[in-house]
Parts: structure tokens; sequence; C-alpha cells
DNA sequence: CTGAAAGCGCTTACAG
DNA sequence: CTGAAAGCGCTTACAG
């Protein structure tokens, strides 16, 4: 069964003038006079008439969509961050199209392309952990399209990208912790070829070394994203018999991992460990104790990283090249003990 | 800037052939002969050619594109849906274009046009909580697009609806708790004016009345879905002095809720009181203890509902008023203490 | 104030 | 094996 889609020669037809008068009419042209609009609006009404947008987008050469390409929907931070675009794009007329590359290079180039071929208006981009082959974005290049990178990115290709102050972030959460006493700190990392992870562990080997604190390698436990990494990594550190007063976790997961580790082996938090993490309000209170984390605020990114690229879209920007850092501020909840 | 795309005349005009048959070529139409493929597909490499997807689109009066409508994706219960929609729809070449209603009728309203303005080839649509007006689906209707209702409906006009077998899957886990001897179960409801909201409570009160236990008015606390809810609910509920064994939340976020009030009275989880509450398995696993669910499964729900209105795009199917209810089970976790 | 022409990038019968 | 014609539904100068 087919559609049954109205077009403007259907109007143009009941009121026995030209396509073209419709599509004035339509668009509020000065050409047209007043009752011929008001015509016009009334069989717009009568017929249920739906401009095909496919058409106009053709004839324009714009869409008014943003492509989005997410490594995963499910992870709490990135659905907050796409509700986030969605909304700042929609404040600007412009729609979106999603796709998720599972953390997978190839559907990531899948998408592009696909987007690109949908001929969006521009991308927002959030690399997958294993990506490294940069050809997908040189083509991106090519063709001109506006690309703005958020979170994770490829650098050095000249495109903008919002991102933490992650280091910074980190540094001040921890001098904040050991101003307080707690000098015994162990970092369970993500990896190292990746700009969160390297980001991450450079300002807690920072913060340590600045205040003097040396550094244990057996505390920096490296090794993924997700809840089991965060457990592995919690019964390796535990088996080194040395335990420290704080485990700053490199996301909410490996937190999370972290918690049902330790609680497996009878101990408590905060009173007998602390957990840091990396995370924003609504899913830190999701943990019981609340987890304490260096906040990151997947809205104000999505909005940003939306302004940015419609901005470079419609040629509002001096420089297509901008690197904007959002600024990290420590929310100390339940997960460690005040002092 | 202008974007900068290669078309097919481009890669005409560099072969010295008209564009049909490069457009033949790449469609590898028996027409034409595998040298002049090979050509052409080597000037595609060369020339960096992405094909004008939305050309096609209003060439074929197709899109292989599907439109979403959801309230919010900042549950996770929706993320996880619009993440197997999109797994599910990619398996059989659909794209999606997202849109999010806040529980918003307008924005709802909004986005369906804007949806069928850019000629998806069909709807999936989860309604708002607040919808009253019937107007834009007989729009849908009359323009003959296909629509799919998921986890929440418009009843009685003919579209497909894909929903949990609610009632029944409260019922059965009701009498397994009855059965181990749990007799006093509270229900923090949602509005009844809602499909969930209804069904859930009348399995409530029909499995307390199966099995001869009389209805507390004052146990069932109606009134939303959010974390405050849950906890505005348990606060009425323990001013009224007698507590249930066990509260039955009408979803996470209230069971969340309850969670968070229950803590503050200095009562625990489960030793002094239970809650039960509808979800699924990764979100229950976020909670401590783990809480206990009538298992719904988003990823399922998402398979179904995309391949469903594959199928009524594609007329694969006898019927396309059909209603799919998914089964559910009972996950006894750690929120109700075993008996 | 109204309309004819050309074009956006593609595909699909139909000829040759 | 290759191409000319018509069309998808719209918009935008340009005439009248």
């Amino acid at each position: 069964m087919k559609t049954n889609h109205i077009t403007q020669q259907d109007i143009a037809d009941r009121l026995h003038v030209s396509r073209i008068t419709v599509s004035k009419a339509l668009r509020d042209h000065p050409d047209i006079s007043a009752e011929m609009k008001e015509k016009v609006r009334k069989a717009v009404e009568d017929l249920g008439y739906s401009p095909n947008l496919i058409a106009k987008q053709l004839t324009l050469q714009k869409t008014f969509t943003l492509g989005i390409v997410i490594p995963d929907l499910e992870n709490s931070f990135f659905a907050y961050l796409v509700d986030s675009i969605i909304d700042a794009a929609a404040e600007r007329d412009y729609h979106i199209i999603l796709t998720v590359s599972r953390e997978k290079e190839l559907s990531e180039r899948n998408n592009i392309m696909n987007l690109i071929g949908m001929r969006v208006d521009g991308l927002l981009v959030c690399v997958s952990q294993h990506t490294s082959d940069r050809k997908i974005f040189e083509y991106a290049r090519k063709v001109r399209i506006p690309l703005v990178f958020f979170d994770r990115a490829i650098r050095g290709m000249g495109f903008s990208y919002v991102a933490f102050e992650d280091r910074e972030g980190t540094i001040a959460a921890l001098n904040q912790l050991i101003s307080r006493g707690y000098l015994n700190i162990a970092h369970f990392a993500g990896y190292s070829n990746t700009s969160i992870g390297s980001e991450r562990c450079h300002g807690y080997k920072e913060a340590l070394a600045n205040n003097g604190i040396p550094i244990r390698e057996n505390w920096i436990i490296e090794g993924g994203y997700e809840i089991n990494d965060g457990i592995r990594a919690f019964e390796q550190l535990y088996a080194t018999g040395k335990l420290p007063e704080i485990i700053l976790a490199v996301n909410d997961r490996v937190a999370l991992g972290a918690y049902k580790a330790i609680r497996r082996t009878g101990m408590r938090i905060p009173e007998d460990i602390g957990v840091v993490g990396y995370g924003f309000n609504e899913s830190a209170h999701l943990f019981s104790p609340t987890l304490s984390v260096i906040n990151q605020d997947p809205i104000k990114m999505g909005k940003i990283a939306a302004s940015l690229l419609i901005d470079e879209i419609q040629g509002n920007t001096p420089s297509s090249h901008s690197e904007i850092l959002i600024q990290e501020d420590f929310h100390w909840n339940t997960s460690v003990m005040k002092r």
C-alpha cells in the first residue's frame, strides 16, 4: 500500500493556479496577494498537505540535519549527551540522524559514509576506542563537511573539538583530597592510547608528584571501561595486600565494578575505602553511597558541541578549528568520608 | 564554504560517457560491460564519490529511514530500546531519525509532522504521558504511513502495538511472592490514565484478590514516574504508621526514590522492607541491593517493534494491525529476602 | 500580481 | 552495449 501524500501541484490544481504560485504563497512571498495566500492556507488544511522535505533539501542543497556518531547509547553519559544535542539542534531548527558505532571502527566508517550520503549539514562525532585509521576523516575533510569531535577526538586534523579539562580537573580534585590528608590513592585507569585514559592518568600522576607523593606502579591498574574491568582491577589490587584509602576510577562503570568487588570482600564504602569516579550528578546519585565524582556534564557538552557545529555550518565562526575545554569541578559525595 | 561533493555527472565527464551509464554501472546493471564497470569503480575511488541519498530517495520515493518518537532518552530503558531499534533497522538497511518529545504533546505532534515531512518510510512511536488529542495519528492514518506503537499506545486506531504483558507479569510475580508468605504488599502506582499505570495497578489488585487478600486503599499510592514520586510515596506510606513487607514500585525510578526514602528512615533493604520494581537486568544491577524486577527487556521490544514496522513497510504482513505482547518473568534479586 | 523555465542528483522504462 | 527522455517535489531568478 502506497502512502498518500499531497503535493503543491495538488493544491494548485484545486485552486486553478500554477504550482509556483502555491510555492510562493506557502513561503509568504510578497509577490502573492493576501487572498491567494489565505486560499492556499485553507487548501493546505483541507487536503492535509505536508511539504516534502526531501525535495526541499535537494533543491536547497541543505538538509538542516546533523549526523551524530557515538560509540554507545547504553552508556547514560551518551544518552544525556544526545538528548541535549537534540534539544540544542531543535532550537536552531536542525534535526538529528543518530548512529551508533558500538566501538567498532568499521561501523563508524560506514555510519559516517552514510551520513555524508544523506548530505547532513554537519557531523558530530565521538570516535570509537579503537579507531586508528584516519582515512574516513580525511574524506570528510576533502568533501569539506563541517565536523566537530566531542569527548573523544582524532587530533591534529584541524577539526574542532569539545572535551573536558580532564587533567586539570583530576589534579584539582586530587589536590583537594590530598590536602584533607588522603595520601594513599590508587587509580583504575583506562587505556593509555585513548585521550581520556591518558589525560586522567597523567592528571593522577601529576597531582601525586606535585604533592611529593611517590607513585606506586602497582596502584595504577590499567584495563578498560566496563563494570567487569572495575571488578577485575579491585581483585588485582586486593591481591597486593596493601590497600589505598581511595580508589580513583576512570569512569562510573569502573567505579560500579569497584563497588561490587569491594562489597564482596565485606569491606564498607566509605568507612573502609573510598571511591571517586568521573561522571555527572544524575548518574552519581544512582550509586549508594552516592559516588563522589569529578563532574562531567554531558548536557553542557552537548549544547556546546551542537552550537559550535551549527556556527561552523552557518559560517558564523572565525576559525573552524576551535578547541573548547569544559571545566570540571569535584563533587564530594558520600562515597568518600568527609575529613 | 560550500561542501564539495562529486556527482555521477562528474564521473561521466571524466570517463566521457553519459551519466546514465554511470548510474547503471554503479548498480551493477547487466547492460553495462565489465570493463566499464571497472572504470567507473576506479573513478568513484579516485574522485571520492558518495552517492547523494537525498536525490535517490526523491526518485525512489523511499527513504529507507525510520522515524522514532520517544518521550525521553535520559530514561535508560528508552536508551536501550533506541539502541536495539538502530541495530535491528541497520540489519535491514534502514536508518533512524530520532526525536524526543520530553513528554510534551506539542513536541510529539511537531516531531511526527517533521518526520512525515522527511518522508520516513515508517514511524515508531511511544506516546507521551499526556497525549489526549488523536488528530496527529488520524493524520498519519490518512497519509497511510506505516506506524507502530511501542510501550505506550493510543488504542483503537488500528495501528500495530508492541507492549509487555504487564498485567499477567504482575500477577505471576505477586503470586510467587504471596506463595512464599508475603501477604503485605503496597503499590506505588503511576497514573491510572496511562496504560502502563492502569495495567500494573490492575495486575496488583487482581493478584491480591485472587489470593483472598483484602486491598488497603491507602497502600495504593498513585503519583508519577520519577524518583521524587517514589520518595513522596514512601513518605506518605510511612506516615500511615503501618508498613507493608514489600513495595511494588511502578518503575525503576520510583523504586530508586523508595530506596532513598527508606534509607533516610534508617530502615534496611531487604531486612526491614523489600522493594520490587519493573525493569531490566542491566538497570536492576545498578541498584544495591540489586532490585528485584518484573523483567522488561527493552532490547527485545526494540527488535520486535522495528521488524514489525519494516514488515509492514515492505508489505510482508497479513494484517497491519497486530498486537504483540511480550512475556515478563520475575527476577528475584537481593532487594527482597529469600523465603 | 502570476507563471514558464531551469535545476537539484538520481533512476527507470524505452529506443537504438 | 550505450544513451535520450521523463520524472520525483521542490525553489529561484527572470519575464510578462
